[in-house]
DNA sequence: CCCCTCTACGACGTCTCGTAGTAGATACTA
DNA sequence: TAGTATCTACTACGAGACGTCGTAGAGGGG
């Protein structure tokens, strides 16, 4: 599921502030950086609602939304999702490891363990 | 930058023939599966083209197209951007990373080391 | 000179996304 | 209790991407 720019932003917002935000907290985000209407932030949050990227808790009044997914597995699933799209997965997975510096392949390797 | 669905289909045809290809023959091997109009394959052609995804010859009267990158190289570089599009680089990877069996990984980073 | 084949260009419907307004429910406040 | 603030729900609209074609025009072959 591909996000547009907005929609990218107000992620950002959820995944920096560590917990479920309402319409309003991340309008008020928001609009230090940019000009935006309250309803704007409020379709882009349902819409991403409706993608399931984000999940909604009715907390008094208002809904809290917080992201259903980390950065860095959302990360990892379009990436997932790239590679199986492909036919030859081996060779795919195979050109983009040669991508990698190994310095970097290798700490992403180590860390990956240690995660277990 | 992605493709549609009538897009990829394309580019599968290309990629599967190994060699660049006239929107007549990008038309018949697609017209086995469904029906399509020759200028329905011509405008796509021209948007992959636009997209610098496929290249044109001229041949004769005809262009030929052909895949700018392999599909390998494709599906690798869809996920180094979405990798590239994350704050934290090294802890996406190392999602990733987690998220393969190892003998995948192993494979691929051996594959990789012999492709050099 | 006519026809076939190509390309160039325009067009239209549908979807997604950024952007926002209005309506209606609910709650706080004077 | 009447007025105001706050929320959600629903609708809308323009731009751009994409699937899908049609028509026009150029150029070669019979």
């Amino acid at each position: 599921m591909a996000l547009g720019d907005l929609e990218r932003e107000v992620m950002t917002q959820l995944w920096d502030a560590g917990e479920p935000l309402t319409v309003r907290q991340v309008h008020e985000r928001l609009s230090r950086q940019r000009d935006l209407a309250y309803t704007t932030v409020m379709t882009v949050l349902d819409r991403l609602a409706k993608k399931g990227v984000v999940t909604q808790q009715k907390a008094d009044r208002a809904y809290k939304y917080a992201p259903s997914q980390s950065r860095e597995e959302m990360t990892a699933s379009v990436m997932l999702d790239a590679l199986s799209s492909s036919v030859d997965q081996d060779a795919a997975l195979a050109y983009f490891v040669g991508q990698l510096s190994p310095d970097a392949l290798a700490a992403a390797i180590e860390a990956s363990q240690k995660q277990k």
